[in-house]
RNA sequence: GCCGGAGUGGCGGAAUGGUAGACGCAGUGGACUCAAAAUCCACCGAGGGUAAACCUCGUGAGGGUUCGAAUCCCUCCUCCGGCACCA
């Protein structure tokens, strides 16, 4: 046989991945083969990835290890006859594009539809199986105009609300910055701490969700650790919300000084208190005495990055205010301090300290020399022990509760305390309301004016979209105002409640609230009627699969979540919970083992290794690397193996060869065998996204008929040519280019259309069992021998078999037998004595 | 500090209670060739054994459960990720 290699570049038959890569691209657009489903009577599958933006430096092959998998996916569901809806579309506003276009200086409409004709470039390049009739762009006003519409929705719902708040700002910079732009404390563009400024913000109200959020993990297919980032994320604490009652400086007067404690049960080693900084009530408490060195404490707090602020390293700071409060439960006077380790933003913002009992509180005890009383005893203990005892345990020293344990003690003080009116049980969440103006041009405009008379009024629904102008001049003012607010065109209007003379908001949205209903707009993207038709939504959601990288976990998955759950208790949709099963892709690192970066040199991209390998060997290359979810260096070297297997298959497959013959059963029935096998394997391995080893079958499954091929009489056999349409229909969705070219030339194509659109193949499970089965025999754990007997053998006879075996014997001789164990089908296991 | 994940040949990785190392890369030997590339065939965890047979060891370390453990349980080590004064 001839290698294709070996032919000149002028035969027909040799495998000239670029050939094909022309022919099949232009036929397959002509006939619209990646159009969505729509049969009727057929299951539908939605497979979605992460939203991307579109970046100026285009794909690596690091991003495929996303796109090339789930088309993978989306091509075998098609073939089991699937209607598949994969569509794809552009997270384009946001600060990563805006910030881009400004280092470009040029508008980011501009840049933005550059990266866009440059990402759907190099997709084609991997013939990734998009339907672009279902294509999106966030930052195109019949997009964005219905993220305005769910703005007001949430607004109407009561969960849009304005707040006074401290947000990120950057001296340097002159803007407000987004969370995400603030890394370890610094911004992410100088490389310098970050401080906080107070600015009149609008928040959704995402808190209000949180035991939905909860429960919700519940019923998808996640991956055990985005589940637990999230539940992390919100961090439900279960205690007890109680009023110590602190004495006004100077006054008779005493106002409730309210705390949150998980642990009621210290109540009675409590020997101060602390109010956060930024605390409102501070001011009240100060005494004359000490309001200059409280003063001075607040000012150099705020004036603190954060990441000094929460550094559990650094050592706990804090001053007296003057103030004494009195313990609602023994009626105890305890000194009240100020200190940034207590946080203003959770529970109450103020803390019943108990020293002995909390690591946090005794080490500014220890530095602060303030008394500590040990209240809590370890279990079967009657002594404290050294150090900070944080364990639940006996109560001691704490009046009529003495002797019970932590737990019944708590329960006891929840209902205590409600019956004397001073506090309750009561659930705090970790996480706050999330934050979703930006002062910043490239997002999409909050509809709301803002009236002297009437107030913030939302915008008709009917006057949307609220267009973002094209501005030439968008940097970010530094003032705390967004660019918006210089431009008299879009700031002045009417009030849509009395008609007067009113402002626009001035803000625009957080990127987040675009991907946050994007995978609703899909089934229905050109809808100029509503977001997205009721029956296009019940088809085809929620997603099936969704896929992409693990840094979403909490961001955007939870604050899609929330906009699902909002928008099904407002009736628009049918389910809660958007995506049902969920997966992240594993990084691709440079062949340096580092992270794929400019600045490195390490980065490959598909137009090289296409251009170099073809589009088919990239994907399967892609899908072999390693398994999905684990992080793969990239190998120049390794690919080759690839290109290897798929000029063997061409050869395998274009060989002429003598047909005449008759072929021993044998030979045959193990060739079925292999055909069974390889389709259940590669079928289960997709499913399961286990790519890395569907492959590893299709090599295997080429490799037996290589072998099997080379026996008289079995190219000629009807076994012979179901292996091979076997084989082409399973490495179709791999290999979308060589197996059209070959399904062609066996003439299937002219008679029966597309590869591409054939039925996936089934499995005979009782094809599945070779005729003659290897037993390996152990004795007491180590192999011995093994035997080689008819699949039917009884465990009766095998037992026999094995005795007579001279191996055996050997091992057995002068010993016991305590056991004899035949696992059918697998091995035979003698434990001796 | 807390939570989570992972440690298997020279390398990427298979195997989730049943023959450890599938499949591939690299390597070694051979065939073809004037030669090289490509291709094809064979070998390819470590040690012992002239070789075959066979034996011993071997999945981060140590212990346990089991006829049988990479896989389950306990203790520890290393690496990676997330959260990080949340009362």
């Amino acid at each position: 046989m001839s290698h294709s290699d070996n032919r000149p570049e002028t035969d027909p038959d040799r495998y000239d991945f670029e050939a094909l890569q022309d022919k099949w691209r232009s036929r397959w657009q002509e006939e619209r083969l990646y159009a969505t489903g729509s049969e009727k009577g057929r299951p539908k599958y939605y497979i979605l990835e992460f939203f991307p933006y579109p970046s100026g430096s285009g794909l690596s092959v690091g991003h495929l290890r996303n796109y090339v998998p789930t088309d993978v996916v989306s091509r075998m569901r098609r073939m089991q006859g699937h209607n598949v809806l994969h569509p794809m579309g552009w997270d384009a506003f946001g600060l990563p594009a805006e910030n881009y276009a400004l280092q470009q200086g040029v508008h980011p409409s501009v840049t933005t539809a550059d990266n866009v004709a440059n990402y759907k470039r190099q997709l084609a390049l991997a013939e990734t199986s998009y339907d672009w009739d279902m294509e999106i762009n966030s930052s195109e006003p019949d997009y964005y105009r219905w993220t305005q519409w769910f703005f007001l929705l949430l607004h109407e719902r009561g969960l849009a609300y304005q707040a006074e708040g401290y947000q990120w700002f950057c001296e340097l910079c002159g803007t407000v910055l987004a969370n995400e732009q603030v890394e370890n404390g610094n911004c992410w563009r100088h490389e310098k701490p970050v401080s906080k400024k107070k600015l009149k913000q609008w928040y959704f109200k995402i808190t209000e969700y949180a035991e939905r959020l909860l429960d919700g993990l519940g019923d998808v297919d996640w991956p055990e650790h985005i589940k637990l980032m999230q539940t992390n994320w919100i961090g439900k604490s279960i205690g007890t919300e109680v009023d110590f009652q602190a004495e006004i400086p100077g006054s008779d007067e005493k106002i409730p000084l309210p705390i949150f404690t998980t642990r009621i049960d210290t109540v009675f080693g409590v020997t101060y208190m602390v109010v956060a900084p930024e605390s409102p009530v501070l001011e009240r408490l100060v005494s004359p005495e000490q309001k200059a060195e409280v003063d001075a404490y607040v000012e150099a707090s705020r004036a603190k990055s954060e990441i000094e602020r929460t550094s559990t390293e650094r050592e706990k700071t804090g001053v007296f205010t003057g103030a004494h409060a009195l313990n609602p439960l023994n009626g105890e006077r305890i000194p009240i301090w100020t200190a940034d380790y207590v946080l203003a933003h959770y529970g109450t913002g103020n803390v019943m300290a108990v020293p002995a009992h909390d690591v946090r509180d005794q080490e500014f005890a220890l530095r602060f020399d303030l008394p500590i009383r040990t209240v809590i005893l370890p279990p079967g203990n009657a002594q404290a022990g050294e150090g900070v005892f944080t364990e639940p345990g006996v109560m001691t020293a704490s009046g009529d509760y003495d002797g019970l344990t932590s737990r019944a003690a708590i329960d006891r003080l929840n209902q205590d305390v409600e019956k004397l009116g001073i506090g309750k049980k009561r659930i705090q969440y970790r996480f706050r309301d999330w934050l979703i103006s930006r002062q910043r041009y490239w997002g999409a405009p909050i509809p709301i004016v803002h009236c002297d008379k009437c107030g913030a009024l939302p915008v008709p629904k009917d006057q949307l979209p609220v267009v973002l102008p094209k501005l030439i001049e968008y940097k970010p003012s530094g003032t705390g105002k967004g660019p918006l607010a210089t431009v008299p065109e879009f700031l002045n209007t009417t009030c849509p409640g009395c008609g007067g003379a009113a402002e626009r908001e001035t803000d625009t949205m957080d990127g987040f609230a675009c991907s946050s209903w994007y995978f609703l707009r899909f089934p229905d993207p050109k809808n100029d009627e509503a977001p997205f038709s009721e029956e296009s939504s019940r088809y085809w959601l929620p997603v099936d699969l969704y896929v992409g990288g693990a840094e979403h976990a909490v961001m955007h998955l939870l604050y899609a979540r929330f906009w699902t759950k909002v928008m099904h208790d407002a009736g628009l949709i049918h389910f809660d919970e958007p995506f049902a099963r969920l997966r992240n892709q594993g990084m691709v690192l440079g062949a340096d083992g580092q992270k794929m970066s400019k600045s490195k040199g390490n980065v490959v991209t598909p137009d090289s290794v296409v251009a170099r390998h073809g589009c088919d060997t990239l994907r399967a290359y892609m899908l072999f690397l390693g398994s999905f979810e684990t992080e793969v260096a990239w190998s120049d070297e390794a690919i080759s193996g690839i290109a290897r297997f798929h000029r063997r298959v061409w050869d395998l497959i274009t060989a002429d060869r003598d047909s005449s013959g008759e072929a021993e059963p044998a030979v045959l029935k193990e060739l079925e065998r292999q055909r069974n096998r390889a389709i259940k394997k590669v079928t289960q391995d997709i499913d399961s996204l286990s790519f890395n080893t569907a492959v590893a079958t299709l090599m295997e499954f080429s490799n037996a008929m290589t072998s099997a091929v080379a026996s008289p009489g079995v190219a000629g056999s009807d076994a012979w040519q179901q292996s091979v349409e076997s084989f082409l229909l399973l490495l179709a969705p791999v290999s979308p280019y060589l197996t059209e070219e070959l399904w062609e030339r066996t003439g299937r194509r002219e008679a029966r259309g597309t590869i591409h659109r054939q039925n996936w193949p089934t499995w005979d499970e009782a094809a599945l069992v070779a005729a003659q089965l290897t037993y390996p025999v152990q004795i007491n754990g180590k192999i011995r021998d093994r035997i080689e007997v008819p699949a039917e053998t009884s465990a009766d006879d095998i037992k026999a078999i094995v005795l007579e075996r001279a191996n055996v014997k050997r091992w057995l001789e002068g010993k016991e037998i305590a056991k004899f164990i035949v696992v059918p089908k697998r091995l035979v296991s003698i434990a001796v004595k």
